[in-house]
RNA sequence: GCGGUUAUGGUGAAGUGGUUAACACACCGGAUUGUGGUUCCGGCAUGCGUGGGUUCGAUCCCCACUAACCGCCCCA
């Protein structure tokens, strides 16, 4: 019986988990760099921690959450953000009280959300976060977010485009929500049934919607950028002038809402090149509030969260390939039932001394044994066949230039890393 | 949740209502009694997503289901 992997998942299959490894060293690189510590919490949390945390009113927490009881009727989550599970870590452990502030944390990890799959959307993706606790001073936000492009520019991406924009304190979403609700409500009947909806719910939203874009109440629209009261103004001015120094370019754009509820005051994604409809590789803000909300003392954060399958998509675009083929340093070659018994023992040796080396099976013939060592592209093939066996020495054939070499079964692993040296 | 497209070997794919399901790549073997990347020769799907139906007969027609891909919504 025929089993198929769940919808939306897919697996790392190892002709590609090399470029996975890849990522994530320099994702830690990256972070180590920053001074980012990691952090690593549960793949499930309690429902609760995500309803609050995320907000009740975001498609993630209203239909998009792998619920599930455990046999202590517990009601249970599978992650679908990594930030609410690193501020309840942080409340939970006090790490708020430790004398090295701000807390600077990453994390790297599968996260969860029920949705159709499609082009750089799964049900299982993977997650590259970073989150700053314990500071509202706007560097921080510049050094996120120059932590981000960083990281993508080690791999080589050339084509990032970051997006930035303020959503000021609650003061100022008071304020702007309201007008935009007195801007769209006379006309409402005119938009999209979804827009409709989200007047009274969430009225920052229809600026985000695509049906309705052209629509001449669009342009016209309250900006939040108006609103903003003095302080989240001057807070905002504060983080642009960081990232013209460190010579970061953005495009501002007052309608980058962002999914969550807990973001305030520095929102920001950054877009790579896409074949597919969705471009966005990251996003972030910062997210002042959260963390009293999770039942920790008042506390600033800051953080982004990227796909790394999304990476992968845009390293693709790009034409961007991370790693070589991996190359043996000798393959040993049997030739004849005697070898064959001695061959593991050889081999064994060989890796012993740090040599990356393997054998035949699959009961190949030598010639098929010299073409296995070719397409793993082995530097060097041991050959040990009856003659060899009689003198206690093998052949030794350099592939790159055909040349070949008899040496003593004790002195293999000498030979073959002085010249792998060479 | 909605819409579109697709579903043939390890892979990419052609194909027809009717005896043996092209071709290419990959793989294995032989030409070369113990040596790679070229060449030549040979082998490799009792089987065409699953379940029904139409038919003397279905991989090919119809229906349902499932899955994948793409798009919408939304998001990383």
């Amino acid at each position: 019986m025929f089993i198929q992997i769940p919808r939306g998942t897919y697996d790392v299959l190892p002709d590609q988990s090399p470029v996975w490894q890849k990522i994530e060293e320099t994702a830690r690189a990256v972070c180590d760099l920053f001074n980012y510590k990691e952090i690593r919490t549960p793949l499930f949390e309690s429902t609760d921690l995500f309803q609050r945390g995320v907000g009740d009113t975001t498609d993630i927490v209203q239909k998009e959450m792998y619920n599930f009881k455990d046999r202590g009727d517990r009601n249970l989550t599978l992650r679908p953000e990594g930030t609410a599970s690193v501020v309840r870590s942080f409340v939970e452990h006090k790490l708020y009280g430790l004398p090295d502030q701000p807390t600077k944390l990453y994390y790297i990890g599968p996260m969860f959300r029920y949705e159709r799959p499609q082009s750089g959307r799964t049900r299982q993706f993977t997650q590259f976060g970073v989150e700053a606790l314990g500071s509202a001073d706007p560097s921080i936000d510049a050094e996120v977010i120059a932590l981000a492009l960083t990281f993508y520019q080690r791999l080589g991406l050339k084509h990032l485009k970051l997006v930035l924009n303020s959503l000021g304190d609650p003061e100022t979403r008071a304020a702007h929500r309201k007008a935009l609700i007195a801007h769209f409500k006379p006309s409402i009947g005119e938009f999209c049934e979804d827009c409709q909806r989200r007047l009274e719910k969430n009225p920052l939203r229809i600026l985000d919607c695509k049906k309705d874009h052209d629509h001449p109440l669009m342009a016209t629209a309250p900006s939040i950028i108006d609103y903003l009261t003095d302080s989240a103004a001057a807070y905002f001015e504060n983080v642009k002038a960081m990232l013209d120094e460190m010579g970061i370019t953005y495009e501002l754009d007052p309608t980058l809402v962002r999914g969550l509820d807990y973001y305030n005051h520095t929102t920001f994604e950054i877009m790579g090149s896409s074949k597919g409809a969705i471009s966005t590789l990251a996003g972030g803000g910062r997210y002042n509030g959260l963390v009293s909300e999770l039942g920790g003392p008042e506390t600033a954060g800051v953080g982004f969260a990227l796909s790394i399958e999304r990476l992968l998509l845009a390293l693709d675009v790009e034409d961007i390939s991370l790693v070589g083929p991996a190359s043996l340093d000798c393959y040993l070659a049997a030739i004849g039932g005697h070898a064959e018994a001695k061959v593991p023992a050889l081999l064994n040796e060989l890796r012993k001394a740090g040599l990356r080396a393997d054998k035949d099976y699959m009961d190949r013939k030598v010639k098929a044994q010299f073409r296995q060592a070719d397409r793993e592209h082995a530097k060097f093939v041991v050959v040990i066949g009856d003659d060899e066996l009689a003198h206690q020495e093998a052949s030794v054939k350099k592939m790159a230039d055909g040349s070949q070499e008899t040496v003593s079964f004790s002195k293999l692993p000498d030979y073959i890393k002085s010249k792998l040296t060479d």
